[in-house]
DNA sequence: AGGTTGATGTCAGTGACAGACATCAGCCGT
DNA sequence: ACGGCTGATGTCTGTCACTGACATCAACCT
C-alpha cells in the first residue's frame, strides 16, 4: 500500500481549477483547495509557491516546445522563419482534446486581473527565452528580441482565437494565419521616415 | 492652516520608490512607507489599491498620450503608421529629465517579479486600449490587436533601451529606430506557405 | 532490526489587504 | 457667530496568502 496517492500537483490543480470555475478565484482559498483532495495548505504550497501558480504549472513543457522548434529551424532561416518553426512546434502541444480545459481555464483567467497579470508575464518570459535561444544562433540582440516577441504577439493572439467558441481550426492553422496577417499588416508600411 | 499636507499619493510615491531602491521592495511594508511621510497602513491601501501599484500609479497619463497619438493619426494612415504616431505622442512624455527617475524605477521592478507581472500587465492593458481606438478608426479587430501589441513590443523594447546606462538619444528617436528594425526583420521574410 | 528518506501534518508568525466606525479641521449656509 | 456637513484620515478587527521550524511515519535501504 502507498503512503500518498501520486500525483499530488495534478490533482490540486484538477481540484483547483474545479472551485475557480464555479465558486470565482477570490472565493476560493488556497486551504480549501488542498482540503478538496484530502490535503492541507502547507502542502498545497509546497507544490505551488504561488495560489495562482496552481493554473500556470507545466508551462515548462511549452517553453521546451517552443525552443525545440526554435532548433529545428533551418541554420539560414531568418528570425521571423524561425519564430513561426516555433509556433508551428508550440501549437503541437494544444491538441483538441485540450481545448476544452484550456477554455474554462482562460475563462477563469478573464474574470482575474491577478491572474492575467501572471499570464501575461508568462508570455513575457516565454520571449525572453526565445530571444536568448535566437542568440545563441547568432541572432543580434535586438532582432532577437523584437522577433520573440512578435511571435508571442502571434501566439497570444492566435490562442485567443483558438479557445473563441464556435472556432475549430487547430491553434497551428489559426498561428500561421494570425502571422501572415502580421506579415502582410507590417509589410505594406513604407519605411517611416522621422 | 490646512488639516493635511497636500500630494500625498505623490508623496507616498517618492518615500515608496526610495525606500524600494534602498532597501528593496519585499523588505519594505506599507506600513513602513505610510509612517515614514506620517500617514497609516490604512491610508496608503486608500490611495493605492495594491502595494505594487505604488510603483504605477499615473499610467493615465501615458495611457492618454497614446490615445490622442493614435487620434492624431491621418485619417488615411494604416494601422501601423497610426501605430508610430502613437509612440511619438508617447515618446514625448519621457523627457531627459525623468531619465534618472524611470531608472532607479525600473531597477527596482527589475529586481521583482512580482512587479515585472504588474508592468507587463500594464503593457497589455494599453495595448488592449490603443487596440480599441484603432478599432473605432475603422480598424478590423485582428489588425487592430496586432498592431496595437506590434505597438507594445516596440515602445518597450525602445524603453528598456532608452533607459540603458550610457544611452542618450531620446526615447522617440530610439523607437522609431526599433520601428524600423522590426519593419525590417518582418518585411524581408517570405509569407511564408504552411 | 534499525537508520534514513521524503512527503506530509502541525503550529505559530508576518504582512497584505478590507470593512466598519470614529475623528475632526475647514467650509457653507443661516 | 453658530451648527451641520464633508472628506481625508485614524483605529480596530478580521481574513487569507504565504513561510519557517519541527514532528511524523510508511517505505526503503543496509
Amino acid at each position: 500500500m502507498v503512503r500518498w496517492e501520486p500525483g499530488t500537483p495534478e490533482r490540486l490543480q484538477r481540484a483547483a481549477l474545479e472551485l475557480f470555475a464555479t465558486r470565482g478565484y477570490e472565493q476560493t482559498t488556497a486551504t480549501e483547495i488542498a482540503r478538496s483532495v484530502g490535503l492541507t495548505e502547507r502542502t498545497f504550497f509546497r507544490h505551488f509557491t504561488d495560489k495562482r501558480e496552481v493554473l500556470f504549472h507545466g508551462q515548462h513543457v511549452l517553453r521546451e516546445a517552443f525552443l525545440t522548434g526554435v532548433e529545428s529551424a533551418p541554420a539560414d532561416a531568418s528570425p521571423i522563419d524561425v519564430v513561426a518553426c516555433a509556433l508551428r512546434s508550440a501549437s503541437a502541444f494544444f491538441t483538441d482534446e485540450r481545448r476544452p480545459h484550456s477554455r474554462t481555464r482562460q475563462s477563469v483567467i478573464d474574470r482575474n486581473p491577478a491572474l492575467q497579470e501572471r499570464e501575461s508575464h508568462k508570455l513575457g518570459s516565454l520571449a525572453a527565452a526565445i530571444a536568448g535561444s535566437l542568440r545563441a544562433r547568432g541572432v543580434d540582440e535586438l532582432s532577437a528580441t523584437l522577433a520573440a516577441k512578435t511571435g508571442m504577439t502571434v501566439f497570444g493572439t492566435a490562442f485567443t482565437l483558438w479557445i473563441g467558441e464556435g472556432e475549430e481550426r487547430s491553434l497551428a492553422d489559426i498561428a500561421d494565419e494570425v502571422l501572415r496577417k502580421l506579415l502582410e499588416l507590417v509589410g505594406r508600411t513604407s519605411p517611416a521616415g522621422s
